[in-house]
DNA sequence: ATTGACGTTGACGTTAACGTCAATATAATA
DNA sequence: TATTATATTGACGTTAACGTCAACGTCAAT
Protein backbone atom coordinates (compact mmCIF):
# COMPACT_ATOMS: atom_id res chain seq x y z
CA UNK A 1 0.00 0.00 0.00
CA UNK A 2 1.44 3.40 -1.14
CA UNK A 3 2.12 6.11 1.14
CA UNK A 4 -0.55 8.53 0.29
CA UNK A 5 1.84 11.57 0.69
CA UNK A 6 3.69 9.83 -2.37
CA UNK A 7 0.33 9.90 -4.51
CA UNK A 8 -0.10 13.17 -3.41
CA UNK A 9 3.45 14.85 -4.04
CA UNK A 10 3.77 17.69 -5.61
CA UNK A 11 0.36 18.84 -5.21
CA UNK A 12 -1.20 20.51 -2.45
CA UNK A 13 -0.44 19.04 0.63
CA UNK A 14 2.33 17.31 0.28
CA UNK A 15 3.99 17.41 3.85
CA UNK A 16 5.02 14.05 5.43
CA UNK A 17 8.01 13.39 2.49
CA UNK A 18 11.13 12.56 5.15
CA UNK A 19 12.37 11.44 8.18
CA UNK A 20 12.94 14.62 9.89
CA UNK A 21 16.50 13.05 11.89
CA UNK A 22 17.67 11.18 8.67
CA UNK A 23 20.79 11.55 8.36
CA UNK A 24 21.62 13.00 4.87
CA UNK A 25 18.63 15.14 5.31
CA UNK A 26 19.22 19.13 4.88
CA UNK A 27 17.93 21.29 7.40
CA UNK A 28 17.59 25.03 7.28
CA UNK A 29 18.21 27.87 10.67
CA UNK A 30 15.23 29.76 11.01
CA UNK A 31 16.71 32.80 9.39
CA UNK A 32 17.55 30.67 6.44
CA UNK A 33 13.67 30.33 6.28
CA UNK A 34 12.62 33.28 6.71
CA UNK A 35 15.49 34.22 3.67
CA UNK A 36 14.26 31.80 1.26
CA UNK A 37 10.56 32.46 1.67
CA UNK A 38 11.13 36.20 2.33
CA UNK A 39 9.16 36.32 5.50
CA UNK A 40 10.12 37.66 9.35
CA UNK A 41 11.41 35.33 11.47
CA UNK A 42 8.78 36.29 13.75
CA UNK A 43 5.96 35.09 11.58
CA UNK A 44 8.09 31.26 10.96
CA UNK A 45 7.75 31.29 15.04
CA UNK A 46 3.79 32.33 15.22
CA UNK A 47 2.86 29.68 12.83
CA UNK A 48 4.85 27.19 14.89
CA UNK A 49 2.94 28.81 18.41
CA UNK A 50 -0.16 28.42 16.32
CA UNK A 51 0.27 24.40 15.76
CA UNK A 52 1.25 24.73 12.11
CA UNK A 53 5.29 23.51 12.51
CA UNK A 54 7.31 21.75 15.45
CA UNK A 55 10.60 22.06 14.37
CA UNK A 56 13.48 19.96 16.12
CA UNK A 57 15.56 21.77 18.61
CA UNK A 58 19.49 22.04 18.49
CA UNK A 59 19.78 22.98 21.97
CA UNK A 60 17.58 26.09 22.62
CA UNK A 61 17.97 26.60 18.39
CA UNK A 62 15.06 25.52 16.20
CA UNK A 63 16.26 23.51 13.52
CA UNK A 64 14.22 22.69 10.27
CA UNK A 65 13.71 19.62 8.82
CA UNK A 66 12.33 19.24 4.64
CA UNK A 67 9.38 18.56 5.91
CA UNK A 68 9.18 21.47 8.09
CA UNK A 69 10.38 23.34 4.34
CA UNK A 70 7.66 22.00 2.92
CA UNK A 71 4.62 22.28 5.65
CA UNK A 72 6.00 26.27 5.13
CA UNK A 73 6.05 26.35 1.83
CA UNK A 74 1.90 24.94 2.17
CA UNK A 75 1.88 27.46 4.72
CA UNK A 76 2.33 30.18 2.32
CA UNK A 77 0.31 28.52 -0.38
CA UNK A 78 -2.57 28.16 1.88
CA UNK A 79 -2.80 31.80 2.41
CA UNK A 80 -2.53 32.45 -1.16
CA UNK A 81 -5.53 30.41 -1.96
CA UNK A 82 -7.42 32.50 0.71
CA UNK A 83 -6.81 30.00 3.76
CA UNK A 84 -6.94 31.12 7.07
CA UNK A 85 -3.68 29.67 9.40
CA UNK A 86 -6.61 28.08 11.41
CA UNK A 87 -8.08 26.73 8.47
CA UNK A 88 -4.52 25.62 7.12
CA UNK A 89 -4.08 23.53 10.77
CA UNK A 90 -7.14 21.83 10.18
CA UNK A 91 -6.29 20.75 6.80
CA UNK A 92 -2.90 19.96 7.98
CA UNK A 93 -4.69 17.49 10.54
CA UNK A 94 -7.25 16.19 8.47
CA UNK A 95 -4.57 15.35 5.85
CA UNK A 96 -2.56 13.54 8.19
CA UNK A 97 -5.60 11.47 9.74
CA UNK A 98 -6.31 10.71 6.42
CA UNK A 99 -3.10 8.84 5.62
CA UNK A 100 -3.85 6.53 8.98
CA UNK A 101 -6.65 4.71 6.52
CA UNK A 102 -9.62 7.53 7.88
CA UNK A 103 -11.68 7.96 4.57
CA UNK A 104 -13.83 10.05 5.95
CA UNK A 105 -11.21 12.72 7.26
CA UNK A 106 -10.27 12.61 3.26
CA UNK A 107 -14.00 13.18 2.32
CA UNK A 108 -13.94 16.50 4.49
CA UNK A 109 -10.50 17.42 2.89
CA UNK A 110 -12.74 17.31 -0.22
CA UNK A 111 -15.35 19.46 0.82
CA UNK A 112 -13.05 22.07 2.26
CA UNK A 113 -11.29 22.50 -1.14
CA UNK A 114 -14.57 22.62 -3.17
CA UNK A 115 -15.45 25.39 -0.25
CA UNK A 116 -12.38 27.15 -1.25
CA UNK A 117 -12.66 26.61 -5.48
CA UNK A 118 -16.96 28.11 -5.32
CA UNK A 119 -14.91 31.50 -2.99
CA UNK A 120 -12.15 31.39 -5.51
CA UNK A 121 -14.21 31.28 -8.85
CA UNK A 122 -16.38 33.66 -7.22
CA UNK A 123 -13.09 36.37 -6.79
CA UNK A 124 -12.46 35.34 -10.57
CA UNK A 125 -15.79 36.72 -11.51
CA UNK A 126 -15.62 39.57 -9.32
CA UNK A 127 -11.79 40.51 -10.73
CA UNK A 128 -12.64 39.94 -14.48
CA UNK A 129 -16.07 42.34 -13.85
CA UNK A 130 -13.60 45.01 -11.90
CA UNK A 131 -11.06 45.06 -14.96
CA UNK A 132 -13.44 45.62 -17.44
CA UNK A 133 -15.05 48.49 -15.21
CA UNK A 134 -11.58 50.54 -14.07
CA UNK A 135 -10.63 50.11 -17.85
CA UNK A 136 -13.52 52.04 -18.81
CA UNK A 137 -13.59 54.20 -16.14
CA UNK A 138 -9.65 54.91 -17.17
CA UNK A 139 -10.24 55.34 -21.22
CA UNK A 140 -13.32 57.59 -19.99
CA UNK A 141 -10.60 59.83 -17.58
CA UNK A 142 -8.02 59.30 -20.77
CA UNK A 143 -10.98 61.15 -22.99
CA UNK A 144 -11.73 63.76 -20.10
CA UNK A 145 -7.71 64.43 -20.35
CA UNK A 146 -7.72 65.41 -23.88
CA UNK A 147 -10.50 67.26 -23.82
CA UNK A 148 -9.12 69.47 -21.36
CA UNK A 149 -5.86 69.56 -23.05
CA UNK A 150 -7.61 70.69 -26.32
CA UNK A 151 -9.23 73.47 -24.92
CA UNK A 152 -6.42 74.76 -23.20
CA UNK B 1 -18.27 72.46 -20.49
CA UNK B 2 -19.88 69.31 -19.99
CA UNK B 3 -20.18 68.01 -16.20
CA UNK B 4 -17.30 65.93 -15.32
CA UNK B 5 -20.00 63.56 -14.07
CA UNK B 6 -21.86 63.11 -16.73
CA UNK B 7 -19.01 62.32 -18.51
CA UNK B 8 -18.09 59.55 -16.47
CA UNK B 9 -21.92 58.70 -15.07
CA UNK B 10 -22.21 54.60 -14.29
CA UNK B 11 -18.69 53.76 -14.46
CA UNK B 12 -16.61 54.07 -11.31
CA UNK B 13 -16.88 57.13 -9.54
CA UNK B 14 -20.36 58.62 -10.16
CA UNK B 15 -21.19 60.94 -7.11
CA UNK B 16 -22.55 63.89 -8.09
CA UNK B 17 -25.84 63.13 -10.13
CA UNK B 18 -28.07 65.24 -7.94
CA UNK B 19 -28.94 67.87 -5.71
CA UNK B 20 -29.79 66.75 -2.34
CA UNK B 21 -32.59 68.50 -1.55
CA UNK B 22 -34.05 68.56 -5.00
CA UNK B 23 -37.99 68.40 -4.42
CA UNK B 24 -38.69 65.08 -6.18
CA UNK B 25 -35.85 63.36 -5.22
CA UNK B 26 -35.98 60.06 -3.69
CA UNK B 27 -34.86 59.75 -0.04
CA UNK B 28 -34.01 57.15 1.75
CA UNK B 29 -33.43 55.94 5.37
CA UNK B 30 -30.63 54.49 6.90
CA UNK B 31 -32.17 51.17 7.31
CA UNK B 32 -33.86 51.13 3.61
CA UNK B 33 -30.15 51.59 2.64
CA UNK B 34 -28.88 48.82 4.62
CA UNK B 35 -31.43 46.25 3.68
CA UNK B 36 -31.01 46.98 0.15
CA UNK B 37 -27.19 46.69 0.62
CA UNK B 38 -27.32 43.79 3.11
CA UNK B 39 -25.23 45.44 5.36
CA UNK B 40 -25.42 46.92 9.13
CA UNK B 41 -26.58 50.59 10.17
CA UNK B 42 -23.60 50.22 12.27
CA UNK B 43 -21.31 50.02 9.23
CA UNK B 44 -23.17 52.72 7.15
CA UNK B 45 -22.68 54.80 10.46
CA UNK B 46 -19.00 54.13 10.26
CA UNK B 47 -18.78 55.02 6.33
CA UNK B 48 -19.85 58.71 7.59
CA UNK B 49 -17.45 58.34 10.84
CA UNK B 50 -15.33 57.92 8.48
CA UNK B 51 -15.82 61.37 6.17
CA UNK B 52 -17.05 58.67 3.42
CA UNK B 53 -20.82 59.52 3.62
CA UNK B 54 -22.45 63.32 4.60
CA UNK B 55 -25.94 62.55 4.31
CA UNK B 56 -28.63 65.35 5.63
CA UNK B 57 -30.46 65.64 8.66
CA UNK B 58 -34.39 65.63 9.86
CA UNK B 59 -34.20 66.30 12.97
CA UNK B 60 -31.79 64.09 14.48
CA UNK B 61 -32.21 61.70 11.61
CA UNK B 62 -30.00 61.08 8.54
CA UNK B 63 -31.27 61.20 5.70
CA UNK B 64 -29.93 59.59 2.20
CA UNK B 65 -30.11 61.40 -0.86
CA UNK B 66 -29.54 59.77 -4.47
CA UNK B 67 -26.28 61.16 -4.22
CA UNK B 68 -25.58 58.93 -1.13
CA UNK B 69 -27.06 56.25 -2.37
CA UNK B 70 -24.70 56.24 -4.97
CA UNK B 71 -21.70 56.73 -3.46
CA UNK B 72 -22.55 53.93 -0.81
CA UNK B 73 -22.68 51.74 -3.84
CA UNK B 74 -19.31 53.05 -4.81
CA UNK B 75 -17.81 52.54 -1.30
CA UNK B 76 -18.96 48.81 -1.53
CA UNK B 77 -17.55 48.05 -5.63
CA UNK B 78 -14.72 49.99 -4.26
CA UNK B 79 -14.34 47.19 -1.15
CA UNK B 80 -15.10 44.79 -3.81
CA UNK B 81 -12.29 45.98 -6.24
CA UNK B 82 -9.96 45.84 -2.56
CA UNK B 83 -9.69 49.31 -1.72
CA UNK B 84 -9.54 50.01 1.63
CA UNK B 85 -12.10 52.63 3.44
CA UNK B 86 -9.15 55.08 2.79
CA UNK B 87 -8.08 54.44 -0.71
CA UNK B 88 -11.61 54.78 -1.53
CA UNK B 89 -12.16 58.27 0.45
CA UNK B 90 -8.68 59.38 -1.21
CA UNK B 91 -10.80 58.67 -4.59
CA UNK B 92 -13.83 60.46 -3.46
CA UNK B 93 -11.81 63.38 -2.39
CA UNK B 94 -9.24 63.34 -5.48
CA UNK B 95 -12.14 62.78 -8.19
CA UNK B 96 -14.16 65.56 -6.69
CA UNK B 97 -11.48 68.35 -6.80
CA UNK B 98 -11.10 67.13 -10.40
CA UNK B 99 -14.34 68.26 -10.89
CA UNK B 100 -13.07 71.69 -10.38
CA UNK B 101 -10.76 71.19 -13.53
CA UNK B 102 -7.79 70.00 -11.33
CA UNK B 103 -5.87 68.11 -13.94
CA UNK B 104 -3.46 66.77 -12.26
CA UNK B 105 -5.84 65.29 -10.01
CA UNK B 106 -7.37 63.19 -12.14
CA UNK B 107 -4.24 61.95 -13.01
CA UNK B 108 -3.54 60.97 -9.65
CA UNK B 109 -6.72 58.94 -9.59
CA UNK B 110 -5.64 57.22 -12.67
CA UNK B 111 -2.31 56.23 -11.45
CA UNK B 112 -4.05 54.69 -8.33
CA UNK B 113 -6.66 52.71 -11.10
CA UNK B 114 -3.80 51.49 -12.43
CA UNK B 115 -1.85 50.25 -9.41
CA UNK B 116 -5.07 48.31 -8.49
CA UNK B 117 -5.38 47.08 -12.04
CA UNK B 118 -2.00 45.88 -11.23
CA UNK B 119 -2.72 43.95 -8.30
CA UNK B 120 -6.42 42.46 -9.53
CA UNK B 121 -4.26 41.02 -12.54
CA UNK B 122 -1.50 39.72 -10.11
CA UNK B 123 -4.63 38.25 -8.43
CA UNK B 124 -5.84 36.92 -10.96
CA UNK B 125 -3.00 34.95 -12.21
CA UNK B 126 -2.49 33.76 -8.49
CA UNK B 127 -6.35 32.19 -8.53
CA UNK B 128 -6.38 30.64 -11.77
CA UNK B 129 -3.06 28.92 -10.66
CA UNK B 130 -4.81 27.88 -7.29
CA UNK B 131 -7.64 26.41 -9.03
CA UNK B 132 -5.23 24.51 -10.93
CA UNK B 133 -3.48 23.22 -8.05
CA UNK B 134 -6.54 22.69 -6.31
CA UNK B 135 -7.94 20.23 -8.95
CA UNK B 136 -4.99 18.52 -9.64
CA UNK B 137 -4.88 17.53 -5.87
CA UNK B 138 -8.83 16.68 -6.14
CA UNK B 139 -8.06 14.66 -8.95
CA UNK B 140 -5.89 12.83 -6.80
CA UNK B 141 -7.46 12.40 -3.72
CA UNK B 142 -10.61 11.08 -5.57
CA UNK B 143 -8.13 8.60 -7.46
CA UNK B 144 -6.73 7.09 -3.57
CA UNK B 145 -10.37 7.30 -2.83
CA UNK B 146 -11.41 4.86 -5.28
CA UNK B 147 -8.49 2.69 -4.77
CA UNK B 148 -9.17 2.56 -0.74
CA UNK B 149 -12.70 1.44 -1.67
CA UNK B 150 -11.09 -1.06 -4.28
CA UNK B 151 -8.96 -2.63 -1.61
CA UNK B 152 -12.27 -3.58 0.76
C1' DA C 1 -50.64 53.22 28.64
C1' DT C 2 -47.67 50.17 26.73
C1' DT C 3 -45.56 47.66 23.28
C1' DG C 4 -42.67 47.52 19.27
C1' DA C 5 -40.18 49.36 15.51
C1' DC C 6 -36.97 52.53 14.34
C1' DG C 7 -33.71 56.04 15.29
C1' DT C 8 -29.68 58.36 17.97
C1' DT C 9 -24.75 58.81 20.34
C1' DG C 10 -20.97 57.11 22.83
C1' DA C 11 -17.78 53.70 24.24
C1' DC C 12 -15.61 49.58 24.60
C1' DG C 13 -14.74 44.81 22.40
C1' DT C 14 -13.13 41.75 18.65
C1' DT C 15 -10.29 39.28 15.21
C1' DA C 16 -6.14 37.89 12.51
C1' DA C 17 -1.57 37.97 11.75
C1' DC C 18 1.86 39.40 12.90
C1' DG C 19 5.26 43.93 14.56
C1' DT C 20 8.06 45.67 17.96
C1' DC C 21 10.34 45.99 21.66
C1' DA C 22 13.25 44.09 25.89
C1' DA C 23 16.34 41.19 28.09
C1' DT C 24 19.23 37.48 27.44
C1' DA C 25 22.40 33.77 25.49
C1' DT C 26 25.74 31.83 22.35
C1' DA C 27 29.03 31.66 18.54
C1' DA C 28 32.00 33.32 15.19
C1' DT C 29 34.83 36.97 13.82
C1' DA C 30 38.06 41.12 13.92
C1' DT D 1 38.62 40.94 24.09
C1' DA D 2 35.17 43.44 21.87
C1' DT D 3 32.03 43.38 18.41
C1' DT D 4 28.73 41.42 15.48
C1' DA D 5 25.43 38.10 14.00
C1' DT D 6 22.20 35.06 15.31
C1' DA D 7 19.30 32.93 18.38
C1' DT D 8 15.83 32.62 22.35
C1' DT D 9 11.31 33.85 25.28
C1' DG D 10 7.84 36.99 26.80
C1' DA D 11 4.91 40.63 26.59
C1' DC D 12 2.56 44.31 24.84
C1' DG D 13 1.16 47.04 20.53
C1' DT D 14 -1.11 47.53 15.95
C1' DT D 15 -4.52 47.81 12.17
C1' DA D 16 -9.05 47.65 9.76
C1' DA D 17 -13.68 47.32 9.82
C1' DC D 18 -16.87 46.91 12.03
C1' DG D 19 -19.78 44.23 16.37
C1' DT D 20 -21.95 44.84 20.53
C1' DC D 21 -23.57 46.73 24.15
C1' DA D 22 -25.90 50.74 26.99
C1' DA D 23 -28.91 54.41 27.54
C1' DC D 24 -32.00 57.13 25.46
C1' DG D 25 -35.69 59.51 22.13
C1' DT D 26 -39.88 59.24 19.00
C1' DC D 27 -43.73 57.72 16.81
C1' DA D 28 -47.60 54.64 15.36
C1' DA D 29 -50.50 50.97 16.68
C1' DT D 30 -52.85 48.17 19.98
Amino acid sequence: MPDISQVLSDTFLRTNALDPRESGSKTYSISQLAKEFDITTRAIRFYESEGLLSPEREGRNRLYSQRDHTRLKLILRGKRLGFSLDEIGELFELYDSSSTGELAQLSRVLEKIEERKQILKQQLEDIQLSLHELKEFERQCRQRLRQMRSNH
